[in-house]
DNA sequence: AAAAAATGCGACTAATTATTCGCGTTTGTC
DNA sequence: GACAAACGCGAATAATTAGTCGCATTTTTT
């Protein structure tokens, strides 16, 4: 059931052509560009195929060369975002377990940090990841990514302790990713230093999250 | 800047008509609640006038004696919930403050208690305050709602620790509300053991985040 | 350089949906 | 019971916007 529903998105949203000559590709960035600057100003609200054709200097028939529909353009933007996240995830899990409690602090810094970095390099996506958000018609996509995330984290937490119950592991994966994910949107809003000192806050709450389930006895 | 917002909201967005007769009064209940209703089952999509209309089992025409747009119809719904979350936390500060560390932990817990009991008894509107989140138009009147929010958790903060810092109160103001509401949004999505559960996590993260500010020396 | 393929265009279509307005009906008042 | 006010109605209007299609232009191929 979740697969009918990425493939049926794939065939919606997968590029109708791709581009064969160099103006083209081009003329894909342009189109990518534009909607991505729009979608920074507008907020939340996506832009419409005309603002963003107009913004790349094109027609509306340009766009849709490329992009089988709007909804399209939006989530090549945001796969670049929800692409690179689980790979984060996955570098940690594949690190040596720690073994006693001070490696496993180091472990779970080492998580905040890198997770913390992608939030930093890909600050102006988050716009598009709000937008996307709250757009009934993406966010079942987002929501798919999610799941992944949220499977990772709870992979990440029974790698540090494979003692670790299925359903606590799972739970507390959706509490980090939750967590992590709205302090750092918040965070980006404000500047480098509120950043940086809300997300000192997102290390102690995660640590103390995660502490009682450590028993590494 | 703020209020004239709230006033070109308030214009725009109250009653075009008091209701009446009795029967107009019940009107306007049929359309408030089938406008939670088919918010709840839409999931983040808002409803269509026609929609609601129908499902009240009436026509675009008696809605719009009421209300001046749709927009308005949400927001009456959400004001229920905007509006009875800062009394909560108003309360809290209106009680003795804490003299010792113990009695710290109890009005952390206290604060949380009523918290978490507001969104247990506002289940309902969880989706129509979710709805306004993704919506361009009503995110500016939340947002208002958001900043008292922040605001009284900050002032809180100084009700328990009066030296606490301005600038240090609102940043942690602003992780509580979002970490709380973020978690207790994830937490109704599933059954009510679960929800036990995540609330026990935000017990323990918000402990974590203040303490460090408690400094009751 | 001629033919073919790819690209670019933008007026047009189609669908959705918020909001209005004049008219018929119900309710309250005298 | 007659009159006015309130109410309820839904077809019509208006605005927005996604997506199409035939034609013009540019690039590639032969």
């Amino acid at each position: 059931m979740k697969s009918s529903l990425t493939k049926k998105a794939a065939t919606a949203l997968s590029p109708r052509k791709q581009p064969r000559q160099e103006r083209s590709s081009k003329v894909v960035d342009r189109i990518l560009d534009a909607a991505l600057i729009l979608t920074r100003e507008q907020g939340t609200k996506t832009p419409t195929t005309l603002a963003i054709a107009q913004r790349a200097g094109l027609s509306v028939g340009s766009v849709y060369q490329y992009f089988p529909n709007k909804e399209a353009i939006l989530l090549d933007l945001a796969r670049r975002w929800l692409g690179a996240f689980p790979e984060v995830i996955a570098k940690r899990i594949a690190a040596p377990r720690p073994t006693n409690r001070d490696e496993f602090q180091q472990e779970v810094d080492k998580l905040f940090v890198d997770t913390s970095r992608l939030y930093l390099d890909n600050a102006t996506l988050m716009p598009v990841i709000e937008a996307i958000t709250g757009n009934p018609d993406l966010r079942p996509i987002q929501n798919e990514y999610d799941d992944q995330i949220i499977a990772l984290y709870a992979g990440w937490l029974q790698h540090v302790n494979p003692a670790l119950d299925d359903g606590i592991a799972s739970r507390l994966g959706v509490v980090m990713m939750e967590v992590g994910h709205v302090c750092r949107l918040v965070g980006l809003k404000r500047d480098r230093k509120a950043f940086d000192l809300i997300q000192d806050d997102v290390k102690t709450m995660w640590l103390a999250l995660v502490d009682p389930y450590l028993d590494l006895n």
